[in-house]
RNA sequence: GCGCCUGUAGCUCAGCCGGAUAGAGCAUCUGCCUUCUAAGCAGAGGGCCAGGGGUUCGAGUCCCUUCAGGCGCGCCA
């Protein structure tokens, strides 16, 4: 299946290649191969629909000025049988296309025919793909960070889902190492405190000073009283993380769910602990000889696989160029350490069948990419199939000022907060609306006004809007039954025409969005198709026009509503039928 | 000190792997509702694409460099 965009650039190259094998015949052009050429669309519509630079690429190779290559093309152009009506030679050499009648009337039908599944694609191949995002801390409650991780995540998976990948959705709870020992030792503080008074037992800095800690001690005493007061104190603490790490991580569940993410997966870190992986992976890299032994820890040797990943090298301040910094696997102590798990996490992934996997990851674990790319290389795997998208921080204001998050204050603003209070519409689109690598600003002062000025409402309203024409017409008693080409043709203003070229680049949208992993690409292209809709709206009626031209139009309406309404679906976004 | 990201209109950002006269939203100003939803549309003003070099037919886009902001550089995750 290809769509009416693909058919008529093969249909443009194929006509280009024949027109320069006729033009050498002619000894209009040297007998020379020609170069690859671009075919795109101009910003100028005054320069065609389709424009073409072959002339110019291949300037060097037939010796010849461009206009003049140009011209000898056009002149041998046969575009009968084409999509195409007619070529303008241009500029320094462009061959300028334009869009014959039909195109318009059959890129509509097109639409209509594929209804729910236009924009859908077979790039992929059914390559199966893990998107996991997320993946926040379950020691503490989630927060903006997550936020913008879980919407743009989410997109991406439903981007590359629509492009024809096979797309598994995950979350890696980490529920084991370090930072559980930490929340144990916090809960723990907290529970005495309760017994004992805040005085007795002082919170050590680098722990959890969250209220979470002290409500989840709380319910703790509410249910086993002092019992554990007395304990020892491993059990203790395995009691307390007991009650209170599964509270954590079903209130990630219902979060996550508000904001209309399903996971395929959740996947416990605990378990690697548990089977076996993570040992074998210390193993294997021991066995590979990428580690050593150092005050009494042992240590990854990252360079050696993890510098064809790095950009350039480092230099410290001796001047002296040093590679990437080696990286504790096994602590002095004897405990693993998050890398030593996320390596094996990452094995276990490819072992699953992955042809690739996504990490989206705040920015500020960019230090780690290199290495954990590398690491893959150093397990016989391949660092290329494991990609990362960084995601800048969001910048939290409140009153002009920064608001630092820090799990530690507990004075970060909740995930939960912010759906409290900003639609989830809007905040699905909100933390869409810009690439990955850019940062952004959040002022909750602004949230709900930012909710009602947020451009996922333009959106919307233009879904209400199409819903109102079929509604009003449908009491006059009009319907919409199968257009005509002759009917089709109808449609000649340019207002008509801008909006159905945009329809026509949906599928190739969303294939852009895949290949550059950046679903902000559809919430613009959703604006966009809005804008064009709205224009459409004001210069074009429907409602009392000749009944063949209102034909064509609700055509063309339809297969609007089902273009804006597929964006919105595939970014779990309503489209209203009444706003 | 070093690395990663960013620098485009007053503000927030696009700019289709080098193409034609650099775009949109917000904000400001001016118009458009007795006919399909004015949460809309039309128009106006606003720019040394941070600065400087280079690569070529051609640079906001690629390379070098300077400056500015964000984030990192742990036996934290």
């Amino acid at each position: 299946m290809s769509t009416i965009v693909q058919k008529t650039e093969s249909q443009l190259r194929l006509a280009i290649e024949k027109a320069v094998q006729a033009a050498v015949s002619a000894g209009e052009l040297p007998n020379e191969a020609l170069p690859p050429f671009a075919v795109e669309t101009p910003a100028d519509r005054t320069h065609g629909d389709l424009a073409v630079n072959a002339a110019m690429v291949s300037a060097r190779a037939f010796k010849k000025a461009p206009r003049q290559i140009a011209e000898a093309i056009a002149a041998h152009l046969e575009l009968d049988g084409t999509a195409l009506s007619r070529v303008e030679v241009a500029g320094p050499g462009f061959l300028n296309f334009f869009l014959a009648d039909s195109y318009y009337g059959d890129a509509v039908k097109e639409v209509l025919a594929e209804g729910d599944n236009y924009g859908r694609s077979n790039y992929g191949e059914g390559k199966k793909v893990m998107v996991e995002y997320v993946s926040a801390n379950p020691t503490g409650p989630m927060h903006m960070g997550n936020a913008r991780g879980g919407a743009l995540g989410d997109c991406l998976a439903s981007v590359l889902d629509a492009a024809g990948y096979e797309v598994s959705r995950e979350f890696y709870v980490n529920d084991a190492g370090n930072q559980i020992e930490k929340f144990a030792l916090s809960l723990e503080v907290r529970y005495l405190q309760l017994y004992k008074g805040e005085e007795a037992i002082v919170m050590p800095e680098d722990a959890y000073h969250g209220d979470d800690i002290r409500e989840h001690a709380k319910g703790f005493a509410a249910k086993y009283g002092d019992s554990f007061v007395n304990a020892e104190e491993r059990e203790r603490r395995d009691a307390l993380v007991a009650y209170a790490l599964p509270l954590n991580i079903d209130k990630m569940h219902r979060d996550m769910a508000k904001y209309r993410i399903e996971y395929d997966r959740w996947f416990h870190e605990s378990v690697l602990h548990q089977n076996g992986e993570l040992q074998e992976v210390i193993d294997l890299l021991t066995e590979r000889g990428l580690t050593y032994e150092k005050d009494g820890a042992l240590w990854y040797r990252a360079g050696e696989h993890g510098e064809k990943y790095q950009g350039k090298k480092h230099t410290n301040r001796d001047g002296v160029e040093e590679g990437i910094k080696d990286e504790v696997l096994v602590r002095a102590n004897g405990n693993p350490t998050y890398f030593a798990a996320d390596i094996a996490y990452h094995r276990n992934k490819f072992a699953r069948g992955f042809d690739t996997c996504i990490d989206v990851w705040g920015a500020d674990h960019h230090g780690h990419v290199a290495r954990m790319k590398g690491a893959m290389d150093a397990i016989g795997l391949d660092g290329n199939k494991l990609q990362i998208v960084l995601i800048q921080l969001v910048r939290l204001m409140r009153d002009g000022e920064v608001v630092r998050m820090s799990k530690r204050s507990g004075k970060a603003i909740q995930l939960a907060d912010l759906l409290d209070e900003v639609p989830v519409d809007a905040a699905r689109f909100f933390f869409n609306l810009r690439e990955a690598s850019t940062q952004m600003d959040f002022d909750l002062g602004l949230a709900i006004e930012e909710s009602s000025s947020n451009p996922v409402y333009y959106v919307q309203y233009a879904h209400a809007r199409l819903c109102s024409i079929f509604r009003t017409l449908a009491e006059d008693g009009v319907t919409l039954s199968a257009p005509s080409d002759e009917q089709l043709v109808l449609l000649q203003t340019s207002e008509e025409r801008d909006l159905i070229r945009h329809l026509t680049a949906y599928p190739g949208a969303i294939v852009s969005c895949a290949k550059d992993q950046d679903p902000a690409g559809m919430t613009r292209y959703a604006m966009e198709l809005a804008t064009l809709f709205h224009k459409f709206y004001n210069a074009c009626r429907v409602r009392g026009v000749e009944a063949d031209l209102q034909q064509a139009r609700l055509s063309l309406c339809e297969a609007a509503r089902i273009t804006l309404k597929n964006v919105l679906t595939l970014l779990k976004i309503d489209a209203p039928e009444k706003m």
